[in-house]
DNA sequence: GTAAAATCATTGAGTAATCAAGTATATGTC
DNA sequence: GACATATACTTGATTACTCAATGATTTTAC
């Protein structure tokens, strides 16, 4: 019957909590922005001068640059973000995150915290940093 | 500036991992099925009579009922699954695996392995294990 | 045994992504 | 300095979901 690998079997659940973590997150609705926007607005917020390029956010993200012009679309709209030309390379054009961008990840931020708290109990710690560790050597690197 | 903690960090290092894997597993395409539908034939495969009910497959993969009524669709136009009724509750609907999708999954099954092989290499087992272990604890139960 | 509540599945409307292709610019090679 | 290749971003068409609402049936409570 079933030959699927552990790596696989992993994957799949991999996949599933991700999942149901990430509708908990967007029905939630934190202060009107999903996930992937929440994530957005945490990268530029953590950069240095609150900006970065497109490219960059998509690849931190794991979505495509496709994916990040759609996704900054209506964030441009609302106000949360703004763009901005590189004087040096002319096919960029940064993200950058305005006052009104800073302020709702900050109000979200509390939210969004309190909700991962609910799914990863901060209790389990160990558990936390093994699964930050596993995670890193599978290319997830935000820190 | 940055305050978010480690739970959420986690959570976001989750999405990015899965994102990319279920990328790279549909851009392979593997025998013309997505990451998803080939998950559904897992499961029904995997199971006792080849036959599951849509609630039941929803909540294994992480998807809402909508969702698998849905991706059962084109599924049932090709004929890998078929529609069953259930004689005691006639709200039921079981999903039924065909002789062609059981065939389907066999082939799918080999290159989803091997995928699954590179993506996170059987010599990690202690990894492997223990991301089991942790995923289980986060409603990963699939086996 | 009837009314209220719960469960299973589907549908309409919308969203967040994908890929493939295209535009614009920059970089490397000879 | 021209030509090929690579990079950054956008767009059209499509896919894989979501939620909210609905229909149909079953279960529970009185």
């Amino acid at each position: 019957m079933s030959v699927i690998n552990p790596s696989l079997k992993t994957l799949i659940n991999l996949a599933k909590v991700q999942a149901v973590m990430a509708r908990r997150f967007d029905r939630l609705n934190v202060h009107g922005i999903g996930f992937t926007e929440f994530v957005i607005l945490y990268l530029l917020q953590q950069s240095a001068d609150g900006k970065a390029r497109r490219i960059d956010l998509a690849d931190k993200i794991g979505i495509t640059a496709s994916g990040i012009t759609r996704m900054l679309l209506p964030m441009e709209k609302i106000g949360l973000v703004t763009r901005e030309a590189n004087e040096r390379d002319a096919r960029v054009s940064y993200v950058v995150l305005t006052p009104a961008g800073k302020q709702l990840f900050t109000d979200a931020e509390k939210t969004a915290n309190a909700l991962a708290l609910e799914i990863i109990p901060a209790k389990e710690s160990k558990d936390i940093t093994s699964l930050t560790n596993i995670l890193a050597k599978l290319g997830g690197n935000i820190t």
